[in-house]
DNA sequence: AAGTGGTCTAGACCACCCT
DNA sequence: GGGTGGTCTAGACCACTTT
């Protein structure tokens, strides 16, 4: 790990116990407190800043953000976006079940009758807030033993190395809906909190559809980027 | 301006005029070029390496990137889904003005003090049931005129006809709210249903933001569909 | 005047790829 | 070994705010 990612690691970890307003050290406390120069504080607190966690004000000194609407996220993947935006990211598992495929699965899949398939619940984390629940569903002949993995982080990256599996999302819905109750008390928001529900479905080189993944993300918390990158 | 944004504006056009496989100078070669430094001819790599336009290979040199599928995902226009919906789609003109640009849209649309903007808002139609309101901002200065055309159809079709500007939709954020009073009532839905607001700027090929929009999407009728197209 | 965020330098050094 | 991208330094300097 270099040396600016430690730090950002640090301070990330240091604002989440902050409150919105609250001024953090000086750039040269920091470099001198971490042993680094300006420039490596700097790199770190630029992640920071560009994912509205604080705000630099010339003159005056650098303070946690207000925790506004713009919450950054790409289609990518939560793993990836997470650790762009200076969050740690983790996943809990909800849920894992090998079931038989019903019709819709099937079709959604492109499986035969008597298919089994594999689905995963998990609630995914930003630095200890639950701010998205991912409910996938994979054929469960193409990933044998995949229940057996550590799915607390990225499923694609499991996926390529266990299986050598390369997924890309091919097409993803997005719409605006309210959480149910259970999904509002996962999330811990309130019933009236719009979410956006995210279908998309990860396919192989070769077009295979072979993940289907329904995200629910805190719609108080979150914003899908879309575009180039 | 700043030095690297200089920098990172002339490799900008120099890259679109490469293809994709060609090698760049290197960074030394840039540095001693531009009569800057390492670190500041590297910090604009770095943003055209993170938005993928280019693909910096450790030991061999930097080279002009494929452009990849991820980068082509797009929002389709509303007037084209609702063709290929096979709705028949129709605008509803709400307000236009001209007026001088505040603060944040003359941040939005890189515009000088003083400028002025247009402003549209417009109720959109799919078959008679109202889907979306649109709001867009453009710069006055760009558009003259643009208040005396017929706009119940497709904005960017007017732009393009009548002023030869061909927009492509840069970066949109999506995010589920709940409609204010106002446009719960336009829309005809009650106050709790929930909403998907994108926010989405047009550039011209040479990076200009020419266009910015706010779209409210019945969130009950409405599902964004982004795929590669 | 002193302190802050932000830019930039000139160069060292590392990891890696090619002879 | 020589060239490449990438990280990092120690410090200078600028724009700005506060005292």
């Amino acid at each position: 790990m270099v040396k600016y990612e430690s730090v950002l690691k640090d301070l990330s970890v240091s604002i989440a116990t902050m409150r919105p307003g609250d001024q953090l050290p000086t750039e040269r406390q920091l470099a001198a407190q971490y042993g680094v120069s300006n420039m490596t504080v700097r790199r770190a607190l630029d992640v920071l800043s560009s994912s509205k966690r604080i705000v630099g004000i010339r003159g005056r000194g650098t303070f946690v953000a207000q925790p506004t609407v713009t919450k950054q996220m790409t289609l990518a993947s939560f793993t990836s976006s997470m650790l762009e935006a200076g969050m740690t990211a983790r996943a809990q598992v909800l849920a894992m079940e090998l079931k038989p495929a019903d019709d819709k699965a099937r079709e959604m899949l492109g499986l035969d009758e008597g298919a089994q398939i594999i689905t995963i619940d998990r609630l995914r984390f930003g630095d200890d807030t639950p701010l998205c629940i991912d409910r996938s569903m994979l054929p469960a002949e193409r990933f044998p033993g995949l229940l057996g993995n550590d799915l607390s982080g990225s499923l694609y990256e499991v996926l390529y190395r266990r299986y050598n599996v390369e997924l890309s999302r091919a097409e993803s819905r997005v719409s605006a809906v309210l959480p149910s109750h259970e999904d509002a008390q996962l999330l811990r928001i309130p019933l009236t909190t719009p979410c956006l529900r995210v279908i998309s479905q990860g396919s192989t080189i070769d077009e295979a559809v072979v993940e289907n993944t329904v995200s629910l993300y805190r719609g108080d918390l979150y914003e899908l980027l879309i575009g180039r990158n």
